[in-house]
DNA sequence: CACGTATATTCCCATAAGCGTATATATAAC
DNA sequence: GTTATATATACGCTTATGGGAATATACGTG
């Protein structure tokens, strides 16, 4: 099976998991919000699908899916051992980002997921004070 | 230039990135580490240097290569939209902050401690307002 | 049953990515 | 200077991937 690092490298299949990270969704609806083909849009959830990003569910003709957490744990788990660098230029880091109000690539609006938001500070919230053991 | 996403798609790559996550190396320290031929180390080395995930250093005839922050908080960026969803998975958490406590005192591989006195100081709990500094 | 809708799959093609081999450039040492 | 070392680049090849168009399958309705 793919690594989910050779799946979320296609930028349309970033869309489709940041369509689904709002709430489940027919393929259909995939298809008009992020203005792909079907054929497109089936083919790219089946790899997201077989990788283990969403499954689906059958409701009539239609399918609807939904994330699965697992792959993003594993994203997040191999991120983790750089996580600990960049805290440490975070600050920097963020003047910088402020300048150049940073946004998503791909073909999907996200709502309002401002990026620089706390959701970084958060997650090394705690790079103050080393405190060693 | 190519996103984070495709960049780190290559297994090679984030093998260098992992050796990196040490510290700086040369490029023929690189490439006996990782058992590749020296074309291919320099080949990704240049693709990881453009996309700004390292920089080097010159050292008489030797690049010394190290980490940028970067490309890395976009990563965390887009994955922060998920972690909210996945976290919801409680065992998940608890991996989560696990790993987070270990990540504090310089570990490099997380480990599958199953201590829990997590809930701390809500590591990446995001109500808790970040002050700028 | 026939027909419409929703989704999955197949076939073909073009583009790109990674590898190995060979070669080029830069610096150091003699 | 010449030679050795360290790294970068070019070329040719092979393979994988994504897209489009057409078609297949499944379900619902009348």
């Amino acid at each position: 099976m793919e690594t989910a690092f050779v799946i979320i490298a296609e930028p349309n299949r970033r869309a489709i998991l940041g369509v689904l990270a709002v709430s489940e969704r027919s393929v259909g609806e995939i298809e008009r919000q992020l203005r792909m083909t079907q054929p497109t849009v089936s083919k790219h959830l089946r790899v997201l699908r077989e990788a283990g990003f969403v499954e689906a569910t059958v409701d009539a003709q239609r399918r609807l899916y939904r994330l699965r957490p697992q792959p993003f744990q594993e994203l997040d788990n191999w991120l983790a051992q750089f996580r600990r660098f960049w805290s440490a230029h975070v600050d920097a880091l963020e003047r910088h980002l402020d300048r150049m109000e940073h946004q998503q690539d791909g073909a999907f609006k996200p709502t309002k997921n401002k990026t620089h938001e706390k959701t970084t500070r958060g997650a090394n919230r705690k790079h103050h004070k080393g405190e060693k053991k």
